[in-house]
DNA sequence: GATTCTTGGAGGCATCCAAGAATCGCACCTGCCA
């Protein structure tokens, strides 16, 4: 609140429950002008947009966005224009498709702005590069509002808080960052090999434990299926998921939080916004997209503080399905045909003004652009886009690259959400690694640590069998390093013979220390400055420690 | 990449099997129609 009010620019990944709304809320009250709060859900800008009202006793908080008649959004714009500050709607709701529109870029500045919030902030990460491109637009607004930014996450391991920081070009901004530990949830992961037995497995389970419960399964045909098995045998269970109508999606959230509903059986579509505080159980019948997702879908347990359980149902099979998501191919004919048309525009054309020429749509257009302007082809401008000089054929290549990339990190994601799943040390310590977390005893509650115990084994003895840190870390977790062939990387943790490094451009690597060493494949960063990598080990090592 | 669905051939009117195609997650927006 402190840093907001001064003028600077925040970063806040704390859990949902904590506060964070108040980090925004009270410095924007405290400022003159309007906060411009941009939110991923319509119904989570009624939701906070309505408490906000609630506890004002007026009407302080409006919503911009579609399903608003032009009346309805004239009144809403214009009590965010009103000069009388003690009437004035002191917070403006929107989406981020709306904030990038030309016209509504154009009245926001025209107001007077007192900070900008981006709530749920992982999302410029999650969704921006494929599904809601319009989130890696958000810097180009932003920067134009001058006004100081607050960017508010549950969870936000270290590339993404570094990507939010880098994508809405927050300038040497404060970066606050909770505790990734949650040590009231049980942890655990059930192996199985055939499809089969993991189904019956799923079903005993959820029928076993004591809810309210949620269970996560990839698609949205599992989630019918087993939601249909459940209410079968007797329990009050609920099935959301996208293919839903909105009022039958509203309709479950309600029967959730007021405890009509037992169970929720979800896809990733369920969560967002959910308070609970007693959620008891978090099944996922399929493994997630990445330790990101996970951990943000136990998160929703134990909120109260009490034990909760989040257990993971694992089949290497359904690794496939989140492989086939994270593969993107970038398409150079639209890459080029973009480019070329942007190269003939005598001045910097908009967004609009590209849609009619180029005849894409508003999401593809906007995916495109994002490629081209990280490649380097593409400039954004105060009036828009412009071509940088260069052949078509190296903007294309560039814009490739970068979809490539991001590729190989989705991809890497998922192959740190194997290891998580397979792993034999305390699920805990692998988890808190991954948010770049060093915890140094096994947990004690989780499948692996309990089973060590249940093995007999001393306390000692199984602190030392569990916690397979090496005695010899040869780089400090969360230092930066260069490999030959992957660049820049940030060392992320140790596991038996194995160090873990996220690299800029490539994601999450798990490589063989004995060989690191020997090879001399990773080259610490001198403070001040990175190495250029030049010295730093042969292709023949990389080869074998790979 | 695994799984499910569809299609077509074989051989023979009811069904099997192989090959190839389609499917698989997340939400906003606009424009059209009734």
């Amino acid at each position: 609140m402190e840093a907001l009010i001064a003028g600077k620019s925040v970063l806040c990944v704390m859990p949902t429950g904590s506060g964070k709304s108040a980090i925004y809320q009270v410095p924007a009250m405290t400022l003159p002008g309007v906060a411009i709060v941009i939110s991923p859900l319509i119904a989570l800008q009624h939701d906070q947009a309505e408490a906000i009202n609630g506890h004002a006793g007026a009407e302080r908080a409006r919503v911009i966005n579609s399903e608003l008649t032009s009346s309805e959004l004239d009144a809403a714009w214009g009590a965010a224009a009103d000069t009388d500050e003690s009437t004035r709607a002191k917070f403006l709701f929107l989406a981020p498709e709306q904030v990038t529109r030309d016209d509504i870029t154009e009245k926001l500045r025209a107001l007077d702005v007192s900070l900008v919030v981006v709530d749920e902030a992982h999302c410029v990460s999650s969704w921006g590069h494929d599904f809601r491109p319009d989130y890696l637009q958000l810097g180009h607004v932003l920067r134009r509002m001058e006004a100081p930014v607050v960017a508010l996450t549950a969870t936000a391991s270290q590339p993404v808080q570094q990507e939010i920081v880098q994508r809405l070009h927050l300038e040497d901004p404060l970066v606050l960052v909770e505790g990734f530990d949650r040590p009231n949830i049980f942890l655990e992961v059930i192996q199985h090999v055939e499809e089969a037995d993991k189904n019956r497995a799923v079903r005993e389970e959820v029928l076993g434990l004591d809810g309210p419960g949620l269970v996560y399964t990839a698609t949205k045909k599992t989630a019918e299926t087993l939601a249909a098995d459940l209410a079968a045998h007797g329990l009050r269970v609920d099935v959301y998921h996208a293919g839903r109508r909105r009022k039958e999606r509203e309709a479950v959230h309600d029967a959730f939080l007021d405890g009509t509903a037992d169970v929720v059986v979800a896809t990733t579509a369920f969560g967002m916004g959910i308070d609970k505080p007693d959620v008891r159980f978090v099944v996922h019948a399929d493994i997630p997209d990445s330790l990101d997702s996970y951990y943000q879908e136990i998160g929703r347990s134990g909120r109260d503080g009490k034990p909760a359980r989040a257990v993971l149902h694992y089949r290497p099979e359904d690794l496939s399905l989140r492989r086939f998501f994270a593969s993107a191919s970038a398409n150079r004919t639209q890459l080029r045909e973009l480019f070329l048309l942007l190269c003939a525009q005598a001045e910097p054309a908009t967004l609009k003004q590209l849609r009619e020429l180029s005849g894409l749509s508003a999401r593809k257009l906007t995916g495109l652009l994002n490629l081209l302007e990280a490649g380097g082809s593409v400039q954004e401008v105060a009036k828009g886009y412009r071509a940088r000089k260069m052949r078509p054929s190296a903007a294309v290549d560039g814009a490739v690259e970068q979809a490539e990339s991001r590729e190989s990190i989705d991809l890497s994601r998922v192959e740190m959400a194997r290891r998580y799943a397979e792993t034999s040390r305390c699920r805990r310590q692998s988890l808190l690694s991954y948010f770049g977390e060093e915890r140094p005893e096994p947990c004690g509650n989780c499948d692996n640590c309990a089973a060590a115990e249940q093995a007999g084994t001393s306390a000692a003895l199984r602190g030392s069998l569990l916690d397979e840190t090496v005695a010899d870390e040869p780089f400090d977790v969360d230092s930066e390093v260069v490999h030959p062939q992957w660049g820049h990387g940030t060392v992320m943790g140790y596991e038996d013979d194995v160090i873990t490094v996220l690299f800029d451009t490539v994601g999450y690597r798990t490589l063989s220390l004995s060989l690191v060493e020997e090879k001399k494949l990773l080259v610490a960063v001198p403070a001040g400055g990175p190495d250029t990598g030049a010295t730093a080990g042969t292709k023949e090592g990389v080869k074998a420690a790979v």
